[in-house]
DNA sequence: GGCCACCCGTGACATTTGTCCCGGGCCCGG
DNA sequence: CCGGGCCCGGGACAAATGTCACGGGTGGCC
């Protein structure tokens, strides 16, 4: 029987996908979680074979958590199941010791054919996905330049963002202007929309 | 039997759910699709008594292809079915003749239980919801505000946007200040940003 | 007809943004 | 020790952006 942690924020999701990997005989939900927050913890407590993570939860982000769960739990794998499949992310879970990366838009079939292969010691990556995320190369940008590009996603003034991040407006301006550069675009939004496109965020 | 039409365009979810969904005794899935403009079509064909639309699909919105089923097959009823509870996505859906309205937040247990209330005649909605989208207000952008705030999506710049909507330059910027203004807002990520809240788009 | 809302455009102006060049500080590797 | 990278700031300048006042056109409504 394979022990399953669930994290997903979406109720409707999480509920169906619940329901329909309780209906696999060798698969069991031992926890279902919604907050990234939840994860470890819940983890810790029920000793899940497969951790089944989503990236954009509320709380810890599920690639964050990941890292955490390889550390603390190393004969848990970890699946990632997300929404994107932005190159960063991918190259991101890799780093974090996640088995495998699955994006939302394939078969649900795929699904628990995907968690048995990782229980296996299989790796499973979409090849396409593999690809992109390899021609895309590493993350560019500094730690600050990051800070600095989340900061301003929401149209926030160079004041706001300085405040954000207690910094000189000044500075700010310069780590905008090295992330548009980098970034190869023409200004802000268009930077923030290529760093989240390759989640480098 | 309550005959139903799937609109999904994530692969997981709408599987998910056509699984679950199929289990229930008195329902039956008689198409899915994965992109707005085929909604119309399969539905003539396949003549369902309930269409759950999501609304952000490739192809029409699912908004529209409701409006357009309403017209063409007052005996389906339509259910949305979305991520996002804005308060201009419930107006519009009622503008639409939707009979109800659910977001994905929710448990799953709701669902085959509000398309057995809308085949009934009733019509389901959340009520905070609706509370929100009365006190939200009706949609104070005029069509061309709309349009050219849309075009300003990923961080075009005026010239650009002038391009797209084939207006010029000038005219554009009082546009954007006008949306500016009406949104209560600063800038034009801001605008953008509110507008997208609230479901003006 | 007058009023009003929306459409489209211009010109002028202040502010913001993006760029470049310049300092200084820190730490790491050769 | 000397680069070279990243961190942090300042100043100056051109370009883009946001605001305002102003034209004219259309069409609906009273």
């Amino acid at each position: 029987m394979i022990k399953l942690l669930l994290a997903e924020d979406q109720g409707m999701m999480r509920g169906a996908l619940a329901l329909l990997l309780g209906l696999e005989e060798d698969i069991e939900i031992v926890a279902q979680v919604g907050d990234g927050d939840e994860i470890v913890p819940k983890a810790l407590e029920t000793q899940p074979d497969v951790a089944l993570l989503d990236i954009e939860l509320p709380g810890r982000s599920g690639l964050d958590a990941a890292a955490d769960l390889r550390a603390r739990m190393p004969g848990c794998q970890v699946l990632i199941l997300t929404t994107f499949g932005r190159p960063g992310y991918l190259r991101r879970a890799m780093e974090a010791g996640a088995a495998g990366f699955l994006v939302k838009d394939g078969p649900v079939e795929d699904l628990a054919a995907a968690i048995r292969r990782v229980l296996a010691g299989e790796r499973v990556i979409d090849p396409a996905l593999a690809a992109a995320a390899l021609s895309a190369g590493p993350n560019p940008l500094t730690q600050r330049e990051r800070d600095v590009l989340a900061a301003a996603v929401d149209g926030a003034t160079v004041a706001d963002i300085a405040a954000k991040v207690h910094l000189s407006p000044a500075t700010v301006r310069n780590y905008l202007s090295a992330a548009i550069g980098k970034t190869q675009t023409r200004n802000r939004m268009e930077a923030v929309r290529a760093a989240r496109q390759n989640g480098w965020l």
